[in-house]
RNA sequence: GGGCGCAUAGCUCAGCUGGACAGAGCGCACGGUUCACAUCCGUGAGGUCGGGGGUUCAAGUCCCUCUGCGCCCA
């Protein structure tokens, strides 16, 4: 006996019972699966630990936890292993951010203070994003979760870290890096964007000895006072005397040579390039080259330092001005132009990058990226979509030494000592002896998190987690860190466990608003998901954000998708409710025979079948959007539309045989709907599968389901397309004639070919199309000339529609009719008449058209006749 | 400079391995209180699939090229 089910779905009440209902059993762990069953493994992208749940968690969420929750229905040991991540810039300057608001600083109170504080921080709203992630439904093993800053992950980092250094991998030293002033740390070249900026290029005279000038422009005139050289082609005829001689920088009268390096660029500026090795990146190179000094004019909050003589304590803009100005004053300006050039800003604080000589520490990455790309190259990592990996190759290839050292508190700390006499020394511990003073910087949060997949799993411990579920399976992440992250987890990943950390990589995109604008604070344009699944639910958000967009493309969330998708939840809800209202007493499970079967339920269980195969192909090709929209299709269109609708004549005559027929195919095509949409929307599946006759306890532990072959049925298809199509006719004749919905009509139907199956499923015009009467025609018997037709195949139905029939006017839709399927048949006739494509195109393809075209025939045959007997010229 | 993506109905998007008439949702027009659902049902209007060329018996779908928009790398 099945309890009575609310009307509408309480999402609000249903989701947090149901979901705590599923922790509470342990079926979000592997071990739910028998201990040989095969794994599926995937490492969650671990969102800022005092973060909040944002749209683009929302569609990491959606995906990863369908394919975990697919996956587990097909009886793997499915583990997601969820966590966070410290997030050391972003962290630190949320509470830098509250200790200025308390009137004090990171500095004021010290390291271990600021330590304490950021751990309470983190206490405090650590809990916030996995609470959010159970509001999305999110089937992650929470006894397994992790944090980047535990024990055993920073166990791995150093492990990591001091293995690097022991194979020369990691080295420290002075490097111009990219330094940001704001945040008083440095930044990896990933952590710089460069944007194109309206700007100014400064042209100007350098002082050459002897009382000539060379002419030089710069978009960064602070940067003269650190120059040691200046530097011409070797071709360049304007200079080409100049070359060997000595310049003095404006305004210290530093002298410095002028030297030629066909790096130059004749025709850009004045064709002749001041040399600043230690602020720019190309200048410090061709310094290299050159064996010039490199002189460093800035301390670490871009103000100038003592090297800039009077210029020194002034901020690098303030400066700018001033020394621009004075050299003016001294006649050495020549112009200042408007100029479009790039500028390197912080992706985090957003003030602009100041390439500055540092002391850092650097991972050599050369020979992890080559490991890294033959992996892929070998097809052990899979990418998808695939263009990716030829970005990923890019990008390996022409990899850059990885700076890992950040001018932070909250992080891991390097695992580095010096000692009383300048050594450096690399391990967990400090070296005996007195004076040996612990490394300040902590590293880079990516070089964690680089190590993710493995070190949630226990590593360098060889636990059996590891063991088991190592490597994982699929890193489900945005394509925006491609390189920060899922390049570095491959890095590091093959380089310590000798194996690639995941067989697959498939990448999503970005989620815009509805106009694809980029969401931003500043726009406005903000998308909640917590907004959303208030006034929807969980479900419309999580099958609005899989079936909006397509694998690795933005997706363009649109709020009227999302309410669509609330309507189609209510339509599953109320096919439930139909279904468990004409339920009576115990059922088999199952289906019946088909031959026992009426047509309707050959049909829509045929139709059923082809989704199930058509939803695992586009599973298997990671598309699950269309797989989403099918089912949908499914479920609206062809199972509430036409076989509830047909359904209701055996539930409600009196044959219980045929009754229970119906109730079991009816149980069978939504149990099998839920278990498809299980991974989409698991909420409102679950609860309603809890309400149908079912095995098991719960749906998200039920067996995916599987094409059955044997239940497709082509001549059902066919039958039930006939009776589809004269449905719709006779709707749309009704509509034309303006017929009264409520007014029931008499139909005469020819029935050609079909005269048994239209004979014993006339009951179906009666409901979908208000017939109260009909009347199967003998071959012999005429229509009646006040009648509206209407052809499909070799039928004709009759609508005698006394008094609202014109002939006049129904001739004219019989004609325009005529006029179409002559079209039709000419191009399908011209098509079959083709030597080429009966030879060429597959059989398949032939034969459908030669069955369109006897089709087109006797609908044509049928027209004709009736146009003959009804219209006179 | 190199690479990539997108361009399909008024709007937001599908269209996977090329195969009759190009699809959905929203919006629009018309009509519907019958026993799952007005969070609904029925009917309809609306598209030179960005332009051009090519491959093929067949192209929105593959190739080339141009235009516009966006992204990544340098």
């Amino acid at each position: 006996m099945t309890k009575a089910m609310p009307r509408v779905f309480d999402f609000a009440e249903a989701e947090p019972r149901i979901y705590s209902w599923w922790e509470q059993n342990g079926w979000f762990k592997p071990e739910i699966a028998s201990s040989q069953a095969e794994t599926f493994v995937i490492s969650m992208p671990p969102p800022n630990v005092t973060g909040a749940l944002h749209i683009g968690h929302a569609l990491t969420a959606s995906i990863e936890d369908l394919m975990i929750r697919y996956e587990r229905m097909r009886g793997k040991a499915a583990l997601w292993v969820p966590g966070t991540d410290h997030a050391g810039i972003a962290t630190q300057l949320q509470v830098e951010k509250m200790l200025r608001e308390q009137g004090t600083s990171r500095q004021e109170i010290g390291r271990e203070a600021f330590l304490a504080h950021t751990w309470a921080w983190k206490e405090k709203y650590g809990g916030t994003i996995q609470n959010q992630h159970r509001r999305l439904g999110a089937s992650c093993d929470w006894e397994r979760e992790r944090f980047t800053l535990d024990d055993g992950l920073s166990n791995a980092v150093q492990e990591v870290f001091i293995t690097l250094y022991e194979q020369g991998l990691i080295y420290r030293g002075p490097r111009l890096v990219n330094w940001s002033p704001g945040l008083q740390t440095a930044v990896s070249d990933l952590e710089v964007e460069r944007d194109e900026e309206q700007g100014k290029l400064y042209y100007f005279r350098y002082p050459v000895e002897g009382g000539e000038h060379i002419p030089v422009a710069t978009t960064r005139p602070e940067t003269i006072l650190g120059d040691t050289a200046v530097c011409v082609h070797p071709e360049d005829p304007r200079y080409r005397h100049l070359i060997g001689k000595t310049a003095y920088v404006p305004m210290l009268n530093r002298p410095i040579p002028i030297i030629a390096d066909a790096y130059v660029d004749r025709e850009f500026g004045t064709g002749a390039l001041k040399i600043t090795p230690g602020h720019d990146f190309n200048d410090y190179e061709i310094g290299q080259r050159h064996g010039l000094p490199v002189i460093n004019v800035m301390n670490r909050d871009a103000t100038m330092n003592a090297e800039a003589g009077p210029y020194t304590g002034l901020d690098r803009f303030v400066c700018r001005e001033k020394l621009w100005a004075d050299m003016e004053a001294a006649g050495l300006t020549i112009k200042v132009a408007e100029h479009t050039m790039i500028v390197p800003r912080s992706q985090r604080g957003g003030e602009v990058v100041e390439p500055l000589i540092s002391t850092q520490w650097f991972v050599r990455a050369k020979p992890l990226a080559e490991k890294a790309v033959a992996a892929v190259r070998e097809g052990r990592i899979k990418i998808v979509p695939e263009r990716f990996e030829k970005v990923y190759y890019h990008w390996m290839e022409n990899i850059e030494d990885w700076c890992i050292s950040r001018q932070l508190w909250w992080g891991h700390r390097i695992p580095a000592w010096y000692g009383p006499k300048g050594e450096v020394y690399v391990g967990k511990q400090p070296p005996v002896g007195d004076g040996w003073i612990p490394e300040e910087d902590v590293l880079d949060t990516w070089f964690s998190s680089g190590l993710w997949p493995f070190s949630t799993l226990g590593w360098p411990e060889q636990t059996p987690d590891l063991k088991r579920f190592y490597p994982t399976s699929m890193m489900e992440t945005g394509y925006d860190i491609l390189f920060f992250w899922v390049a570095r987890m491959i890095m590091l990943g093959i380089w310590f466990t000798g194996e690639p950390p995941f067989r697959t990589v498939y990448l999503h995109g970005l989620v815009r608003d509805k106009y694809g604008r980029k969401i931003s604070k500043t726009l406005g344009n903000t998308i909640d998901p917590l907004e959303i699944m208030n006034q929807y639910g969980t479900d419309p958000l999580r099958f609005t954000l899989v079936t909006s967009g397509t694998p690795g493309n933005d997706l363009n969330l649109d709020s009227d998708r999302v309410e669509a998708n609330w309507r189609f939840v209510n339509k599953i809800w109320q096919i439930g409710n139909f279904i468990t209202s004409n339920l009576d007493g115990d059922l088999p499970a199952g289906l019946p025979p088909a031959s026992e079967l009426d047509l309707p339920s050959r049909w829509i269980i045929s139709r059923l079948t082809r989704l199930i195969g058509s939803v695992q192909y586009l599973f298997d090709i990671y598309q699950y959007g269309e797989a989403g929209r099918q089912i949908l299709e499914f479920v609206w269109s062809k199972f509430a539309d036409w076989y509830i609708e047909m359904s209701k004549h055996p539930l409600y005559e009196n044959d219980e045989e045929a009754k229970t027929r119906t109730r079991r195919v009816l149980v069978y095509v939504l149990d099998t709907c839920l278990r498809l949409l299980h991974p989409f929307m698991p909420f409102v599946t679950e609860a309603l599968w809890q309400y149908i006759p079912h095995e098991g306890d719960a749906l998200i532990t039920a067996k995916w389901p599987h094409a059955d072959s044997a239940c497709l049925d082509e001549r059902a298809e066919f039958e039930m397309n006939l009776i589809i199509d004269l449905v719709r006719g006779i709707r749309n004749t009704r509509t034309e004639y303006q017929v009264d919905p409520g007014h029931r009509i008499k139909a005469l139907i020819a029935p050609g070919s079909n005269r048994e199956t239209l004979e014993q499923y006339s009951y179906i015009f009666a409901r979908l199309c208000n017939v109260n009467e009909i009347e199967l025609l003998d071959a012999n018997q005429s229509a009646p000339d006040q009648a509206a037709s209407v052809i499909t195949s070799d039928v004709t139905v009759y609508l005698p529609l006394a008094g609202m029939v014109d002939i006049q006017a129904e001739c004219e839709r019989l004609r325009r009719e005529q006029n179409k399927l002559e079209e039709q048949i000419a191009r399908s006739k011209s098509k079959l008449d083709n030597e080429q494509f009966v030879s060429r195109a597959k059989v398949e393809v032939v034969e459908r058209e030669r069955d369109l075209l006897n089709e087109l025939q006797a609908s044509f045959d049928q027209i004709m006749e009736r146009i003959t007997a009804l219209c006179k010229e």
